[in-house]
RNA sequence: CGGGGAUUAGCGCAACUGGUAGCGCGCACGGUUCGGGAUCGUGAGGCUGCAGGUUCAAAUCCUGUAUCCCCGACCA
């Protein structure tokens, strides 16, 4: 491809918009152009990266046995709503209504399409497993898109599907994609951290993600030198007793003047952090009413609750909620007897994270203004309908996996996840296949995703310095970048071309040598050749790489094998 | 959805207390240059996001609205 040619070009500035290094260099570079937020157009350059990390995911996921096909984007709203998933994403899906007021919803994940799929042909377990996929365009009317192409509404995802007679028979199809996953991630020079992860919208019980380490990343992921890694979503660790040994003391009630902070409560009482209880009101999408309690010293973490009580979406209660409805006082709300104020038309329940059982006599409001209560004991003084772990893991905590060292926490970005779906969609929708004995069983199923232009984005901001992005040579757009001076190169160009060695000519003869220079570093393709007078003074042709600061002059004879060299 | 900022030429930005729009890059043409984003000259390119209002006069003030960005919520 000759430079004059190739439509999309750099640019010296770039909006200040674009914080983010990869957003900032694909745009500069001419790789992609917004559309609207969220959307962006993939440049020739861009496409031709995208192609090839398409190419490297086909190659190792049909390792694993998969086909790949591919399914419509508009899906009937029905299908949805049999599973029940149509709550789950919920103002995530872009809806579509055709001429005849049919509903249908942009695809923003595949599960129900392609279990459907497979229902059609009536599977027996002679056909299991079953192992899908396909690249299509998802749509997800995410409420804020960011970084470029680190989190977008449209976007080529890799979905697999996979279908089983049981959760043994998933987990070898399971640890294929793992492997597959980590042979990907090391062609595209990405160093990953795979961790425990929370199933999120798609449902299922286990699930992992593959994370790069990266400042830019907006998952927070918790890990130990024993290897344990999860993200802090799914994170637990060790909770240590405290005072288990004393004796459970009489419950009093004492006057209590006081802010209504957790430190107010400590300096009132000159008692440890960690013998308070936590109250936190939370409200889900049902317009329940849940009180998660806590050891003072620990932090509720949302996803956990969320899957404890079952629910989609939970914002704190307001402050007229917890005096009109459960009678309570914001500061001072207490697990003791605040059932019996609540209007039982109002569903409430109390869920305690079993920090709670490493404490004795705790302390904390009455629900009443300015009184505490002393000696405070589960069980005894107030019982959970829910009991589990509900704490966010924190900097320092004690691994859960080896119970002796720290747990580190660090930002990342998620390269692509594998999840343990199990009946989540077969239950709702009948996913049956026929067994051995002629009876129907339910179908065990797995779900894969990587997304393609998050790849590319997450390989630029590994992979770029001051002046460019430096693509690995698995992925650069072109594996030469030609520079011509003095109106030299179209010769050499050919030449290249002839030996299949895929070139970008950087053919403008109305550009200083400087320009073209500029340009090379930016775009960051892995071997530049500048043929010029000079280069030619010096008996050939300068190579250089552009991970490295020096060139070296070669012969024209010896470079065709050079190149490919560094390509083998 | 809450808070903040922005919207003027293809891109990046100016235009004070209202007087009818300019700079740089890029683009086109012509010269001189030619190994790290050269330089000189000429030129093209704008219903100032949109809709109302105030005014003799609006990019500028007011109201509404749309879009984009950032922080948070949400999401993976």
């Amino acid at each position: 491809m000759k430079y004059s040619q190739l439509f999309g070009k750099t640019s010296k500035t770039v909006s200040k918009d674009a914080t983010v290094a990869s957003h900032r260099l694909l745009l500069q570079a001419g790789f992609i152009r917004q559309l609207a937020a969220g959307r962006y157009t993939l440049l020739p350059l861009g496409l031709k990266v995208c192609k090839k990390i398409e190419n490297i995911i086909r190659e190792e996921v049909e390792k694993t046995g998969a086909q790949e096909l591919i399914v419509p984007t508009l899906h009937p709203i029905e299908l949805w709503q049999q599973a029940n998933r149509d709550k789950k994403f919920g103002a995530a899906m872009m809806m579509v209504n055709d001429r005849n007021q049919a509903q249908f919803t942009l695809g923003a994940t595949a599960e129900v399409i392609m279990l459907d799929l497979v229902k059609q042909f009536a599977p027996s377990y002679k056909d299991l497993p079953i192992n899908i996929y396909q690249f299509s365009q998802k749509f997800r009317d995410e409420a804020r898109p960011s970084g470029g192409l680190l989190r977008t509404r449209e976007f080529v995802m890799k979905d697999g599907y996979s279908f089983h007679t049981n959760e043994a028979d998933l987990k070898e199809t399971y640890q294929k994609y793992w492997d597959a996953y980590l042979n990907i991630a090391q062609k595209l020079d990405l160093k990953i951290i795979v961790v425990e992860s929370d199933n999120g919208a798609i449902g299922g019980a286990v699930s992992h993600e593959f994370m790069v380490e990266s400042e830019v990343g907006e998952d927070t992921i918790a890990t130990c030198t024993c290897g344990y890694a999860a993200n802090l979503e799914k994170a637990s660790f060790v909770k240590n007793s405290i005072n288990l040994d004393e004796a459970e003391k009489e419950l009093s009630e004492v006057e209590a003047v006081r802010g209504t902070t957790m430190e107010d409560g400590v300096k009132l009482h000159n008692l440890p952090l960690n013998l308070q209880i936590k109250d936190v009101v939370y409200v889900d999408e049902k317009g329940r009413f849940i009180l998660a309690i806590i050891r003072g010293d620990f932090m509720v973490n949302e996803t956990k609750l969320k899957n404890l009580v079952l629910s989609n979406e939970l914002r704190h209660a307001t402050e007229e909620e917890i005096i009109n409805i459960l009678h309570s006082v914001p500061g001072f709300i207490s697990p003791v007897g605040i059932r019996q104020n609540i209007d039982p038309k109002s569903e409430f329940i109390i869920v305690a994270d079993d920090s709670l059982r490493t404490v004795k006599n705790c302390y904390g409001g009455s629900n009443k203004k300015n009184i505490d209560l002393l000696n405070v004991n589960i069980d005894r003084d107030y019982k959970a309908d829910l009991e589990g772990d509900i704490a966010a893991a924190c900097e320092g905590d004690i691994c859960p996996q080896c119970k002796s060292q720290k747990l580190h926490l660090i930002k990342a970005v998620e390269f692509g996840n594998i999840f343990n779906i199990g009946y989540a969609y077969s239950d709702p929708m009948n996913g049956n296949y026929t067994d051995k004995d002629g009876s129907l069983k339910k179908l065990y199923m797995g779900s894969y995703g990587i997304g393609i232009g998050r790849a590319m984005a997450i390989d630029v901001e590994v992979h770029h310095d001051d002046t460019g992005i430096v693509w690995p040579k698995s992925l650069a757009p072109y594996q030469v970048h030609l520079i011509g001076l003095d109106g030299m190169g179209e010769d050499f160009y050919q030449e290249l071309l002839l030996k299949n060695i895929d070139v970008l000519f950087d053919d403008r003869d109305s550009v200083s040598a400087g320009a073209k220079f500029a340009d090379a570093d930016l775009i960051g393709i892995p071997i530049r050749l500048v043929i010029s007078k000079r280069s030619q003074e010096k008996g050939g042709i300068e190579y250089k790489l552009r991970s490295q600061k020096e060139s070296e002059i070669i012969d024209k004879k010896n470079l065709i094998s050079k190149i490919t060299n560094y390509f083998n």
